[in-house]
DNA sequence: GAGTACTCTATACAGCGTACAAAGTAATGG
DNA sequence: CCATTACTTTGTACGCTGTATAGAGTACTC
């Protein structure tokens, strides 16, 4: 398998390996094997990674840095997931399998059931930032990504959608989602990494914008950019961006059951 | 500065440099400059890497491939911009600026007007694929991305929103739109990378997918999956999903103007 | 007891952004 | 006119990545 220089991607390994890992056909069957016993477990390598991403992002998540973890040198690590990719799936899998899925309550509104999926799925992704760096295309069919997808058709009953429309509204409402968590950690990211607030990035470009903020050239612009920032604290509320959006999102979904 | 081992993002380097590059200062005054005439421009820099990023993604641009493309060597790019950082803000402030925007006609719908942005942004994000794994926080304040908020704050009156919704609806907006881009062009990567069409891809896994296509244990998802699989011919119809998503967007939008 | 299948380790590679130092060039100040 | 100075351009170097490859040691089968 060649180097991958590109973005993470998920469903880029072996089928057959990949499957028999999420599903973890392997695990209750060691008997008769050969050479020495293995240390470790794919289970350890994976909660491994997971601490490790969900502390530092894909950044921190390096095949050399999970072996330090385990205390065993990087090499070791191929011997229990075929590669990194893999091990990607693998995270992706289990994250997915351990989401809290309260029931839905068979007098709750698909309003409220939309909006509880749609809160666990913000949770999630605040809680593992390397998802939303993640391409997740042909999501590995493991037991997390099943139950998942299972559990968040069923908010959707009461509306009046058929299958399509079903899959297509969760799909919508899942993206909303994303987008908005990306752009909040890409925002705390940015003031992590840049060791700057907000406010004091403003207070460094403010003198330079004469031009920028010109309220003859751009009137709309200056004074729609203003009403924002003092509305919100920063340049960018994240919460105040999800709560509206939601809003709309559901409204939306409305428009289209005809309710 | 230290090598920059993370994501890309916007914003990051020194602001009276950036400002000053993205409002290009300095290109009208070439005078008494001591030192070998330089061969190249700020502007030929930047035309370079969109090239190779417009062709093949973030991964494409490197500061060696945007030398090699203009026959210098890597180090000499560093008399035209600051780093890598600058010359992405530079990158982005250009594509925004280049964007097509046709006035809106007075007796247009807000409909039609914010449909018209939706469409440019979808085109924009589709000609340059390196926009949606872009961080843009902190957006480089030059012509381009001033111009852009303008022209867009303007798709929404006649809704009867005040300043701060009328952002937050464009930020709505716009943000549905590069989710959608995103997973479209994921997608597209994925299929072209693995040089394997989802199609293949699905006939690789079928037979291994008893358990996860198991009807007893996950109803709903297997029925589902299967409708939306059978309605779009591959496993993800980006077209579809745009246009169900801004009609959702749409009506949103009507619910929250009263209209 | 020989063979074998396995685990684990050590070394190596190409490619990244850019710091640093050196070499060459043109305008300036005496 | 020439030394100085500011500038452009180049070459080299560093630490980091995923993983191919080869070798050393171990526990099972025949």
């Amino acid at each position: 398998m060649a180097a991958a220089k590109g973005k993470s991607s998920s469903g880029a390994g072996d089928p057959a390996r990949t499957l028999e890992l999420l599903w973890r056909d392997g695990s209750a069957a060691p008997a008769g094997r050969r050479g020495p016993r293995q240390g470790l477990t794919v289970d350890a390598v994976v909660d491994a990674a997971l601490a490790l991403a969900d502390a530092g992002g894909l950044d921190a998540l390096t095949m050399r840095a999970v072996a330090q973890h385990l205390g065993v040198t990087p090499m070791t690590l191929y011997t229990y997931v075929p590669g990194k990719a893999e091990l990607l799936d693998l995270m992706l899998d289990a994250v997915f399998l351990r989401m809290d899925r309260p029931p839905f309550r068979p007098e709750e509104s698909w309003r409220s059931r939309v909006t509880a999926v749609a809160d666990a799925n913000r949770t999630l992704h605040l809680g593992h930032p390397w998802l939303v760096e993640l391409r997740i295309v042909r999501a590995p069919l493991g037991p997390g990504v099943m139950t998942k997808y299972e559990y968040e058709l069923g908010a959707f009953e009461g509306l009046g959608l058929d299958d399509v429309a079903r899959d297509s509204a969760l799909t919508y409402v899942l993206g909303f989602v994303q987008s908005g968590a990306r752009a909040e950690l890409d925002a705390r990211a940015v003031e992590r990494e840049s060791a700057m607030s907000d406010g004091e990035w403003w207070d460094a470009h403010e003198p330079l914008l004469a031009r920028a903020l010109d309220e003859s050239r751009f009137p709309l612009a200056s004074r729609v950019g203003e009403a924002a920032a003092t509305a919100y604290a920063g340049l960018y509320d994240a919460e105040h961006a999800y709560r509206f959006g939601l809003a709309r999102v559901l409204d939306g979904l409305a428009a289209l059951g005809g309710i």
